[in-house]
This record gives C-alpha cells, sequence and structure tokens, in this order.
DNA sequence: CAGCTTACCTGCCGGC
DNA sequence: TGCCGGCAGGTAAGCT
C-alpha cells in the first residue's frame, strides 16, 4: 500500500530508466487506467514523441514532465507499480502481465537503446492521464498539500490548518489537503509514537502534542525510506519488483495482539472510517469525548 | 461549508 | 471442493 515513502522509492527508481527518454509508443490496455481523462482527450497523442524530462512528487502523486509543457500525471492507489520487463530474446514472444494497464515504449537518444515501461495495478484504483501545462506542477493538484519531504513544507501552517479542525485527528493525518503523503500505516504509527487515540479531536490538541505529532509523521517518513519503503505482501515493490522491509519495524499498524513496543500491553485493532486503527490501549487512551 | 459516507476494484482468507 | 462474506484502503463525488 504505496505511501509516501513508497511513492518517492518509485520516484528515485523512475528518475534514471525515463528521465531524457523519448516515448516512441502508447499501449492502454485497460480503460480504468486512464479514466480521469476529459471524454475525447487523446492520451496517447498527447504522449508520442516527447521526451521526459524528469520526475516529479507531491503527496502519493508522480508526474513527468514532457517537453511540451504537459505532464503525465499518475497515482498508484492501492496497488500501482512500475516495472520495465527484460527485451524478449531473438524468436522470444512479447512478455506481458495479467495486470499491465499501460505500456509505453521508449528510446534513449543518446545510446539509441529501446525499453518498455509497465504501469501494472491489481485493482485499478490507480491510474495515469495527461495534465495539460503541468510540467511545473499540475493544476489537478492544486488541494493537495506539501508532504513533509517538500523544502518548502511550512510546519507552522500545517500545525495551524490541523488544529483548525473538529475531527477526530487520525481524519485529518488522512486529508490529502492538510498533509499529504499519509496514509493508514503511517498515521498509526506517527499516533503510536506520540501516544495520541486516533479519535482525540484535533482541535482540541495542544499546540506543542501537534507540532511532535508532525515531526513523528516526519521521522517515521525518513526511516521508512531508509528501509525502502514497507510492504505485508506483494503489491509494493520498487521498478526493480524488490520490497522494502520497513513492516520489520512498524510498532502498531498490524500487530494487534502483539505487545506494544514501549509498555507491553497488547495492541488493540479498532474500526475508524471505514478502516483499521492500531494503537496501544495504554498509551493512547480513549478521550473523553472521542471524535469518529 | 465543513464533516461524513459511499463507490470504486481485485485477490486472498477463513468459515461452512 | 466451492461458494460467500469480510477485509485490505486512496481518492473523489455526493451526501447532510
Amino acid at each position: 500500500m504505496p505511501e509516501l515513502p513508497e511513492v518517492e522509492t518509485v520516484r528515485a527508481g523512475l528518475t534514471p530508466r525515463v528521465v531524457g527518454r523519448r516515448i516512441l509508443g502508447v499501449d492502454v490496455l485497460h480503460l480504468r487506467a486512464t479514466r480521469r481523462q476529459a471524454e475525447g482527450f487523446d492520451f496517447a497523442d498527447a504522449l508520442i514523441g516527447q521526451t521526459i524530462t524528469g520526475v516529479s512528487r507531491r503527496g502519493k502523486y508522480m508526474w513527468l514532465p514532457l517537453s511540451s509543457g504537459d505532464a503525465l500525471l499518475t497515482h498508484l492507489g492501492m496497488s500501482g507499480q512500475f516495472r520495465f520487463p527484460e527485451p524478449p530474446g531473438p524468436g522470444d514472444p512479447e512478455p506481458t502481465h495479467s495486470h499491465l494497464r499501460v505500456r509505453l515504449r521508449l528510446l534513449d537518444p543518446a545510446t539509441g537503446q529501446l525499453s518498455t515501461c509497465w504501469f501494472l495495478d491489481q485493482r485499478t484504483f490507480g491510474g495515469m492521464s495527461i495534465s495539460v501545462d503541468g510540467a511545473e506542477l499540475p493544476h489537478e493538484l492544486a488541494h493537495i498539500g506539501r508532504d513533509p519531504l517538500d523544502p518548502l513544507f511550512d510546519l507552522g501552517a500545517a500545525v495551524a490548518k490541523i488544529r483548525s479542525r473538529h475531527v477526530g485527528i487520525k481524519r485529518v493525518l488522512l486529508d490529502q489537503t492538510v498533509v499529504s503523503g499519509i496514509g493508514n500505516i503511517y498515521a498509526d504509527e506517527a499516533l503510536w509514537r506520540t501516544r495520541l487515540h486516533f479519535a482525540r479531536d484535533a482541535s482540541l490538541l495542544r499546540r506543542g502534542q501537534v507540532v511532535e505529532l508532525v515531526a513523528a509523521v516526519s521521522s517515521v517518513f525518513d526511516e521508512a525510506l531508509l528501509a525502502g519503503g514497507t510492504s505485508f505482501d506483494s503489491l509494493y515493490v520498487n521498478v526493480n519488483g524488490e520490497s522494502g522491509y520497513f513492516d520489520r519495524t512498524l510498532a502498531a499498524y498490524g500487530q494487534q495482539g502483539r505487545p506494544c513496543p514501549r509498555c507491553g500491553t497488547p495492541i488493540r485493532r479498532a474500526a475508524f472510517m471505514n478502516r483499521s486503527s492500531h494503537y496501544c490501549p495504554h498509551c493512547q487512551r480513549t478521550p473523553r469525548a472521542p471524535r469518529w
């Protein structure tokens, strides 16, 4: 389940394999992969002949700026992957994959080398679209807040925005318009580190607590990034098909029944926002006025 | 308008 | 063995 550290790992892996390449061909093999595009817009036409000039990211979104000034905007959703299959030997059939959604044919003009880029997506929550004039920053991302790895991330503004919300603190963490890049795994980890229950009313938290929470998000992101991301199954892998190992370090997420690494109380799992929340009932006390 | 719910989707797993 | 419900969850649209 890709959150910011996983997306950043993919972004870094993608960069040397696509930057400077010219797009020679585009095959869309599943309609949902480009569903964001307005009807009648030709996705392939906007890509063919263009050179990819970079790989950028904000939160969990990535975009590939193109020489035209447009950008190829993409989100991995739950199960999106970029992969670069080995070219088939002479006489061998073209390789394929049951979750193949989009295929790009690339040329490196510097070396004349051809390559194939796959966008795989089992659950089809991810996808790609063309952001017209979006090379600098796609207008589709105007509502997405800066993430803690962004040099222009404004801690004070983020803390103020979090404290302005009259909802459970976990709901705010998962809201990508406030601080982007946080998903269910890292929300649970950051809350555990800060000893905050997920249903605490964000507007009732002290400023220092929220500063500490955002710092915990930042450090858990940094640590996960060093480990190459988190993976529980084969749904998240980097462009080489390898998964990260941060899951060995998780204190709360998916640890129900196991002892809290801080106090030994068994970690609990509870339903919140139609998904699971993992917390230590001793370290993270249920608030008197919970906001579910 | 802020807060909250629901739809989207596939594969796996446990229960019967 | 095979069917079925539950679960995994990021995003955005559509509610109240």
